[in-house]
DNA sequence: GACTAAATTTACAATGTGTCGTATAGTTTA
DNA sequence: TAAACTATACGACACATTGTAAATTTAGTC
């Protein structure tokens, strides 16, 4: 896993891939709580005892799933990351990049992206949110003078990260109703900060 | 709960204040999965068949608090948008509003905000982007000029609700590092669209 | 083909789930 | 205040899930 040295064992990366590919079937049908080891290992065709061979319980598969997709997802913009640091592009390429990597795996990110457990509070928040700020809006005419603040860093840092992340997820939620090209572009002109 | 015409019975209230509590208490002490109906109706003082009563299961109670905290935050955010209609002021004291609603209730939303499921997947790309986003913002000299490109409204409200949503949850993460006053400054003049 | 590691099989105790009656205590209404 | 109503407690039940521990079979490696 963390390791491709090790673990070439062609019988360890079946069973490790096929349960892998049942979660996500599992995602897909029922909310997380509701997936059991039981579930699990006979949807992925294995014995139960084995998933306990590699995984702790579900919650650590996960979090292995997820350093799995981090690290595939580091790979896509690092490139991008190099030439940002050469070269002080303003187009930032990074971004097109990233949503034609997730347009091409939508199934699988929009699994687990919008996979509802717990997140029913931030949704609910997020939607009243969205009301708002869309109400705003509308009745957004006048123009908005240039005031002088300064920006807190972490605070831009964290503004602009979620920004992405939720444009990204709500993207994925509406089965991508714009090309990665034009959200890039779209997400691009709103960091005018 | 939802119809406060009916449902005085003081019992009925009483012990789904005590759930209430004991969910919250629990949420702040183990990850959501680890919660059974068990340990919180023992927590909660009241026999396990009693939480049949009122709730379903688990997320079915979640999703019943989550209402609650809906309503809640309408009626903090209600009065600022009415007001928003009529005048079309630009500094949006709404936001300060749901900021100090939230900082007076820190304890709360700081538990079911931040609490972790299977968010995994969206805080490890969070924290990607967030890391990508700083390193962006450093070598950020140049200046930006107005590319004129018409954004699409849904967009600029995925964009600006994710991030509300995400910088509240950040901060909350850190222990609230600013006031809310602040930190509404300090977003206000981010959301520079 | 022999050695090694992975997977299966069976079994087990512990815990959790959801749903019964029935008894008891608290609340509301007449 | 008494009667009618309703929520809660309690014990019990069948069933599913969990995590672990053998012993055995299967598959891969050298």
């Amino acid at each position: 896993m963390t390791n491709p040295n090790e673990r070439t064992d062609p019988r360890v990366l079946r069973t490790r891939q096929f349960l892998k590919e049942a979660l996500i079937e599992l995602m897909e049908e029922m909310s997380i709580e509701k997936i059991t080891v039981n579930r699990l290992a006979q949807r992925a065709q294995i014995n139960r005892v084995t998933f306990y061979l590699h995984y702790r319980d579900i919650p650590d598969m996960l979090e292995k799933m997820a350093d799995d997709m981090a690290e595939e997802v580091l790979e896509v913009v690092r490139e991008d990351t190099d030439f940002m640091e050469a070269a002080q592009q303003e187009k930032w390429p990074m971004l097109e990049h990233l949503l034609v990597h997730i347009a091409e795996n939508a199934k699988f990110y929009k699994i687990v992206l919008t996979s509802r457990k717990s997140t029913i509070f931030t949704d609910r928040l997020f939607k009243l949110m969205a009301d708002i700020i869309s109400a705003r809006v509308e009745s957004r005419v006048t123009a908005h003078d240039a005031s002088e603040v300064t920006v807190q860093k972490d605070i831009a840092v964290w503004y602009g990260s979620a920004a992405l992340i939720g444009t990204i997820i709500a993207w994925l939620r509406e089965d991508m109703p714009y090309t990665p090209q034009y959200l890039a572009k779209q997400i691009t002109s709103l960091r005018a900060n």
